[in-house]
DNA sequence: CCTTGACCTTCCAGTTACTGGAGAGATTAA
DNA sequence: TTAATCTCTCCAGTAACTGGAAGGTCAAGG
Protein backbone atom coordinates (compact mmCIF):
# COMPACT_ATOMS: atom_id res chain seq x y z
CA UNK A 1 0.00 0.00 0.00
CA UNK A 2 1.24 3.97 -0.81
CA UNK A 3 1.26 6.32 1.10
CA UNK A 4 -2.13 7.74 -0.57
CA UNK A 5 -4.03 4.24 -0.10
CA UNK A 6 -3.02 4.20 3.60
CA UNK A 7 -3.70 7.69 4.23
CA UNK A 8 -7.48 6.63 2.15
CA UNK A 9 -7.66 3.81 4.61
CA UNK A 10 -6.44 5.00 7.88
CA UNK A 11 -8.71 8.68 7.62
CA UNK A 12 -5.57 10.61 7.70
CA UNK A 13 -4.40 13.37 5.22
CA UNK A 14 -0.93 12.11 3.42
CA UNK A 15 0.98 14.65 5.08
CA UNK A 16 0.11 13.39 8.68
CA UNK A 17 0.69 10.23 7.56
CA UNK A 18 4.33 11.54 6.58
CA UNK A 19 4.83 13.66 9.77
CA UNK A 20 3.70 10.54 11.83
CA UNK A 21 6.45 8.87 9.88
CA UNK A 22 9.04 11.50 10.42
CA UNK A 23 8.64 11.72 14.39
CA UNK A 24 8.93 8.13 14.49
CA UNK A 25 5.21 7.63 15.45
CA UNK A 26 4.18 5.22 12.92
CA UNK A 27 6.51 4.22 10.47
CA UNK A 28 6.07 2.87 7.13
CA UNK A 29 7.22 -1.20 7.89
CA UNK A 30 9.02 -1.20 4.05
CA UNK A 31 10.39 1.26 1.30
CA UNK A 32 9.95 0.21 -2.58
CA UNK A 33 12.87 -0.07 -4.44
CA UNK A 34 12.43 3.93 -5.55
CA UNK A 35 11.60 5.01 -1.77
CA UNK A 36 8.41 4.86 -1.89
CA UNK A 37 7.04 4.43 2.11
CA UNK A 38 5.05 0.96 1.87
CA UNK A 39 2.35 0.28 4.85
CA UNK A 40 0.19 -2.88 5.32
CA UNK A 41 -3.00 -3.13 7.55
CA UNK A 42 -1.11 -3.17 10.89
CA UNK A 43 0.56 0.16 10.26
CA UNK A 44 -3.01 1.16 9.05
CA UNK A 45 -4.55 -0.07 12.01
CA UNK A 46 -1.82 1.90 14.18
CA UNK A 47 -2.61 5.30 12.07
CA UNK A 48 -6.16 4.25 13.23
CA UNK A 49 -5.57 4.04 16.61
CA UNK A 50 -3.60 7.57 16.56
CA UNK A 51 -6.55 9.35 14.99
CA UNK A 52 -9.20 8.05 17.31
CA UNK A 53 -6.35 8.99 20.51
CA UNK A 54 -6.21 11.60 18.64
CA UNK A 55 -9.83 12.54 18.91
CA UNK A 56 -9.91 12.51 22.24
CA UNK A 57 -7.24 15.21 23.06
CA UNK A 58 -4.05 12.89 23.60
CA UNK A 59 -1.35 14.62 22.51
CA UNK A 60 1.22 12.95 20.07
CA UNK A 61 3.11 12.00 23.12
CA UNK A 62 0.26 10.42 24.94
CA UNK A 63 -0.33 8.58 21.85
CA UNK A 64 3.13 7.27 21.55
CA UNK A 65 2.81 5.68 25.17
CA UNK A 66 -0.89 4.69 24.38
CA UNK A 67 0.65 2.83 21.42
CA UNK A 68 3.19 1.28 23.04
CA UNK A 69 0.44 -0.44 25.75
CA UNK A 70 -1.73 -1.20 22.54
CA UNK A 71 1.30 -3.26 20.78
CA UNK A 72 2.40 -4.68 24.66
CA UNK A 73 1.29 -8.35 25.16
CA UNK A 74 1.98 -7.85 29.12
CA UNK A 75 -0.17 -4.37 29.46
CA UNK A 76 -2.36 -3.93 32.27
CA UNK A 77 -5.67 -2.71 32.25
CA UNK A 78 -4.64 -0.06 34.92
CA UNK A 79 -1.79 1.69 33.02
CA UNK A 80 -4.40 2.52 30.30
CA UNK A 81 -7.17 3.29 33.02
CA UNK A 82 -4.24 5.30 34.41
CA UNK A 83 -3.64 7.18 31.09
CA UNK A 84 -7.26 7.78 30.00
CA UNK A 85 -8.06 9.07 33.64
CA UNK A 86 -5.63 11.57 33.33
CA UNK A 87 -6.69 12.87 29.82
CA UNK A 88 -10.50 12.53 31.58
CA UNK A 89 -9.35 15.19 34.36
CA UNK A 90 -7.90 17.51 31.67
CA UNK A 91 -11.09 17.31 30.17
CA UNK A 92 -13.13 17.93 32.97
CA UNK A 93 -10.83 20.71 33.58
CA UNK A 94 -11.22 22.31 30.55
CA UNK A 95 -15.01 22.26 31.25
CA UNK A 96 -14.90 23.96 33.86
CA UNK A 97 -12.97 26.93 32.81
CA UNK A 98 -15.31 27.34 29.44
CA UNK A 99 -18.26 27.02 31.74
CA UNK A 100 -17.08 29.68 33.88
CA UNK A 101 -16.24 31.91 31.01
CA UNK A 102 -19.50 30.73 29.33
CA UNK A 103 -21.57 32.37 32.33
CA UNK A 104 -19.32 34.95 32.34
CA UNK A 105 -19.38 36.14 28.76
CA UNK A 106 -23.04 35.13 28.25
CA UNK A 107 -24.30 37.65 31.22
CA UNK A 108 -22.34 40.95 29.45
CA UNK A 109 -23.07 39.64 26.01
CA UNK A 110 -26.74 39.57 27.45
CA UNK A 111 -26.32 42.99 29.52
CA UNK A 112 -25.50 44.61 25.66
CA UNK A 113 -28.08 46.56 24.42
CA UNK A 114 -26.41 45.72 21.21
CA UNK A 115 -28.33 49.14 19.28
CA UNK A 116 -26.34 51.95 17.67
CA UNK A 117 -24.43 53.99 20.95
CA UNK A 118 -20.89 53.47 22.44
CA UNK A 119 -22.30 52.36 25.70
CA UNK A 120 -21.03 49.06 26.27
CA UNK A 121 -20.57 46.67 29.74
CA UNK A 122 -18.46 44.31 27.58
CA UNK A 123 -15.92 46.96 26.38
CA UNK A 124 -16.51 48.30 30.22
CA UNK A 125 -16.06 45.32 31.64
CA UNK A 126 -12.57 44.67 29.60
CA UNK A 127 -11.26 48.28 29.96
CA UNK B 1 6.93 53.48 33.19
CA UNK B 2 9.92 51.27 32.08
CA UNK B 3 8.59 47.81 30.94
CA UNK B 4 8.76 46.23 34.34
CA UNK B 5 6.59 48.31 35.79
CA UNK B 6 3.93 48.28 33.16
CA UNK B 7 3.90 44.37 32.92
CA UNK B 8 3.59 44.28 36.64
CA UNK B 9 0.74 46.70 36.93
CA UNK B 10 -0.73 45.41 33.61
CA UNK B 11 -0.74 41.66 34.78
CA UNK B 12 1.54 40.47 31.72
CA UNK B 13 4.73 39.09 31.64
CA UNK B 14 7.48 41.41 30.14
CA UNK B 15 8.39 39.02 27.21
CA UNK B 16 4.49 39.26 26.82
CA UNK B 17 4.16 42.92 26.97
CA UNK B 18 7.51 43.23 24.30
CA UNK B 19 5.78 41.02 22.09
CA UNK B 20 2.40 43.00 22.12
CA UNK B 21 4.64 46.03 20.81
CA UNK B 22 6.24 44.06 18.16
CA UNK B 23 3.16 42.86 16.43
CA UNK B 24 1.72 46.24 17.11
CA UNK B 25 -0.97 45.51 19.14
CA UNK B 26 0.14 48.09 22.30
CA UNK B 27 2.89 50.07 21.68
CA UNK B 28 5.02 51.52 23.99
CA UNK B 29 4.08 55.82 23.56
CA UNK B 30 7.64 56.72 23.78
CA UNK B 31 11.20 55.80 24.45
CA UNK B 32 13.86 56.76 26.46
CA UNK B 33 17.00 58.08 25.31
CA UNK B 34 18.88 54.57 25.81
CA UNK B 35 15.92 53.40 23.63
CA UNK B 36 14.33 51.35 26.78
CA UNK B 37 10.25 51.35 25.97
CA UNK B 38 8.52 54.06 28.36
CA UNK B 39 4.80 53.43 29.27
CA UNK B 40 1.42 55.64 30.24
CA UNK B 41 -1.73 54.96 32.27
CA UNK B 42 -3.41 54.93 29.21
CA UNK B 43 -0.84 52.36 27.56
CA UNK B 44 -1.22 49.90 30.72
CA UNK B 45 -5.22 49.98 30.58
CA UNK B 46 -4.87 48.79 27.01
CA UNK B 47 -2.41 45.98 27.94
CA UNK B 48 -5.16 44.93 30.76
CA UNK B 49 -7.62 45.24 28.23
CA UNK B 50 -5.68 43.13 25.70
CA UNK B 51 -5.18 40.17 28.86
CA UNK B 52 -9.08 40.69 29.87
CA UNK B 53 -9.81 39.78 26.46
CA UNK B 54 -7.63 37.05 26.06
CA UNK B 55 -8.70 35.35 28.97
CA UNK B 56 -12.23 35.12 27.34
CA UNK B 57 -10.18 33.15 24.45
CA UNK B 58 -10.10 35.79 21.98
CA UNK B 59 -7.26 35.61 19.32
CA UNK B 60 -5.04 38.37 18.94
CA UNK B 61 -6.38 39.86 15.68
CA UNK B 62 -9.64 39.57 18.02
CA UNK B 63 -8.30 41.55 20.64
CA UNK B 64 -7.40 43.98 18.06
CA UNK B 65 -10.47 44.57 16.72
CA UNK B 66 -11.61 44.74 20.23
CA UNK B 67 -8.94 47.39 21.62
CA UNK B 68 -10.02 49.31 18.34
CA UNK B 69 -13.48 49.56 19.23
CA UNK B 70 -12.74 50.10 22.87
CA UNK B 71 -10.56 53.25 21.49
CA UNK B 72 -13.18 54.41 18.97
CA UNK B 73 -15.55 57.37 20.55
CA UNK B 74 -18.26 56.54 17.80
CA UNK B 75 -17.79 52.56 18.31
CA UNK B 76 -21.79 50.98 18.04
CA UNK B 77 -22.22 48.26 20.87
CA UNK B 78 -23.72 46.14 18.33
CA UNK B 79 -20.41 45.71 16.61
CA UNK B 80 -19.10 44.79 20.44
CA UNK B 81 -22.14 42.64 20.83
CA UNK B 82 -21.95 40.76 17.30
CA UNK B 83 -17.85 39.81 18.30
CA UNK B 84 -18.83 38.89 21.59
CA UNK B 85 -21.77 36.69 20.48
CA UNK B 86 -19.28 35.22 17.86
CA UNK B 87 -16.59 34.01 20.56
CA UNK B 88 -19.56 32.49 22.66
CA UNK B 89 -21.02 30.84 19.74
CA UNK B 90 -16.92 29.39 19.67
CA UNK B 91 -17.71 28.49 23.09
CA UNK B 92 -20.37 26.94 23.14
CA UNK B 93 -19.45 25.08 20.38
CA UNK B 94 -15.93 23.78 22.37
CA UNK B 95 -18.35 22.80 25.19
CA UNK B 96 -20.54 20.45 23.24
CA UNK B 97 -17.39 18.80 21.45
CA UNK B 98 -15.91 18.22 24.97
CA UNK B 99 -18.98 16.98 26.64
CA UNK B 100 -19.48 14.25 23.86
CA UNK B 101 -15.98 13.43 24.02
CA UNK B 102 -16.26 13.62 28.21
CA UNK B 103 -19.08 11.21 27.91
CA UNK B 104 -17.86 8.50 25.52
CA UNK B 105 -14.30 8.48 27.56
CA UNK B 106 -16.39 8.13 30.94
CA UNK B 107 -17.98 5.90 29.66
CA UNK B 108 -14.68 4.01 28.75
CA UNK B 109 -13.04 4.54 31.91
CA UNK B 110 -15.97 3.51 33.74
CA UNK B 111 -16.38 0.32 31.73
CA UNK B 112 -12.37 -0.64 32.07
CA UNK B 113 -10.80 -2.99 35.02
CA UNK B 114 -8.31 -1.57 35.20
CA UNK B 115 -6.94 -4.57 36.83
CA UNK B 116 -3.04 -6.41 35.70
CA UNK B 117 -4.80 -7.86 32.69
CA UNK B 118 -4.20 -6.73 29.73
CA UNK B 119 -7.82 -6.88 28.12
CA UNK B 120 -9.04 -3.30 27.97
CA UNK B 121 -11.98 -1.43 26.55
CA UNK B 122 -10.10 1.45 26.10
CA UNK B 123 -7.43 0.05 23.86
CA UNK B 124 -10.00 -1.94 22.38
CA UNK B 125 -12.14 1.08 21.16
CA UNK B 126 -9.10 2.74 19.78
CA UNK B 127 -8.02 -0.54 18.14
C1' DC C 1 9.00 5.19 -27.53
C1' DC C 2 7.30 9.27 -25.63
C1' DT C 3 4.50 12.08 -23.17
C1' DT C 4 1.16 13.31 -19.80
C1' DG C 5 -0.62 13.21 -15.41
C1' DA C 6 -0.85 11.40 -11.02
C1' DC C 7 1.90 10.00 -7.54
C1' DC C 8 5.94 10.02 -4.59
C1' DT C 9 10.20 12.06 -2.36
C1' DT C 10 12.74 15.70 0.62
C1' DC C 11 13.21 20.12 2.48
C1' DC C 12 11.79 24.65 3.91
C1' DA C 13 8.54 27.94 5.64
C1' DG C 14 4.41 29.33 8.01
C1' DT C 15 0.79 28.83 11.51
C1' DT C 16 -0.48 30.80 17.18
C1' DA C 17 1.00 33.23 20.96
C1' DC C 18 4.23 33.35 23.20
C1' DT C 19 8.84 31.84 25.97
C1' DG C 20 13.81 31.23 26.74
C1' DG C 21 18.31 32.59 26.06
C1' DA C 22 22.51 34.95 24.21
C1' DG C 23 25.13 39.03 23.87
C1' DA C 24 25.44 43.70 24.69
C1' DG C 25 24.28 48.36 26.47
C1' DA C 26 22.07 51.31 30.56
C1' DT C 27 21.05 52.37 35.20
C1' DT C 28 21.28 52.21 40.06
C1' DA C 29 22.98 51.17 44.79
C1' DA C 30 26.72 50.24 47.74
C1' DT D 1 34.23 51.33 40.80
C1' DT D 2 31.89 47.50 40.75
C1' DA D 3 28.10 44.45 41.00
C1' DA D 4 23.44 43.72 40.35
C1' DT D 5 19.61 44.65 37.94
C1' DC D 6 17.43 46.49 34.20
C1' DT D 7 16.74 46.87 29.13
C1' DC D 8 17.58 46.16 24.26
C1' DT D 9 17.55 43.14 19.81
C1' DC D 10 17.71 38.94 17.55
C1' DC D 11 17.33 33.97 17.14
C1' DA D 12 15.34 29.61 18.23
C1' DG D 13 11.90 26.58 20.04
C1' DT D 14 7.16 25.10 21.34
C1' DA D 15 2.58 21.58 19.03
C1' DA D 16 0.96 19.43 15.41
C1' DC D 17 0.55 19.92 11.47
C1' DT D 18 -0.09 22.31 6.54
C1' DG D 19 1.34 24.31 2.13
C1' DG D 20 4.44 24.62 -1.45
C1' DA D 21 8.65 24.10 -4.34
C1' DA D 22 11.77 21.21 -6.88
C1' DG D 23 12.47 16.97 -8.57
C1' DG D 24 12.16 11.61 -9.13
C1' DT D 25 8.72 7.50 -10.46
C1' DC D 26 5.13 5.02 -12.59
C1' DA D 27 1.15 3.57 -15.49
C1' DA D 28 -1.68 4.52 -19.42
C1' DG D 29 -2.56 6.35 -23.94
C1' DG D 30 -1.10 7.68 -28.55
Amino acid sequence: MNISAASKAAGLPVKTVRYYADIGLVEAPWRSTAGYRTYDDAAVRKLVFVRRSRAFGFSIEGCRELLGLYQDQDRTSSEVKRIASKRLEEIEEKQRELQSLHDELAHLVTSCRGDHMPDCPIIDYLG
